[in-house]
DNA sequence: CTGACTGCAAACGTTTTGCACGGTA
DNA sequence: TACCGTGCAAAACGTTTGCAGTCAG
């Protein structure tokens, strides 16, 4: 089990057990929502607070030390921020799994076609997992 | 101004001056959260319930007449329901614009890289519109 | 030692529900 | 007329806040 308590230093943030645990329990589980999170920090801090969760996820948010992904017709999940990728979404069971895709076609297209200028880009893949076909 | 009694009905849904109102307000902008949605409905309809927009809007979902665009940092906006496309978003003014980009190599790639069946693709391409860069 | 973090409880904003009334088909 | 939809008020829900005590650095 990795430790997280330099990198969360050098996100200025402070090593308390609790945010170790829920950096940890995020690098296992990929992705978590609010309540999976919590329903397993339950398991090791009898009495964390889900106040402490919400705090704490608002904190690395904005330190860009995990990311929100938004899912069409589910809740949302977290991750630990890493490189640019899209999500794989199955429908059935709810997994979450990472893909890296060339989005450079996709970029230019988009630059042709509009006036904007992007500076990133949310793909959320629906469908079904090999188990659920 | 569009008549959208006939394409309610085809929806299973009573065409009642709240719902015409919905629907064309959806129409005329595009796109609109809850809350500007509720505040153009009460300048024709000063005593519309926000429980009436909220079980609107569930029907509709349901019945695919519109739907629910989630974005990051940004509250959700709802459009009518039209061809697959993709979302341009503002990070400065929220502007909200379609876009439609050409989605197969993406989808190619995806294949080749996993093993899900992908039913839906949602694209959000954040940035800056014209105005705002 | 000091500021940051935690847990609790209360507050908050948003969404949902139950119900009586009113309107569509 | 029969049912569906509306508006109101209350309830439920998820999230946020304030505060006193505790802990990391």
């Amino acid at each position: 089990m990795i430790n997280y308590t330099n990198e969360l230093r050098q996100h200025n943030l402070k090593a308390t057990p609790q945010r170790l645990a829920i950096v940890s329990a995020l690098h296992r589980a990929g992705h978590l929502n609010i309540d999976s999170l919590y329903a397993l920090m339950l398991k090791t801090f009898s009495s964390i607070s889900l106040a402490t969760i919400y705090k704490n996820m608002h904190l690395m948010i904005e330190n860009s030390f995990i990311e929100e992904i938004k899912i069409p017709e589910q809740k949302s999940v977290y991750e630990l921020t890493k490189s640019a990728h899209s999500h794989l979404v199955c429908k059935t069971c709810g997994l979450v799994e990472d893909i890296t895709l060339n989005m450079s076609d996709i970029l230019n297209e988009t630059t042709s076609k509009s006036h904007f200028v992007i500076s990133k880009t949310d793909l959320v893949l629906s469908g079904y997992c090999k188990d659920c076909q």
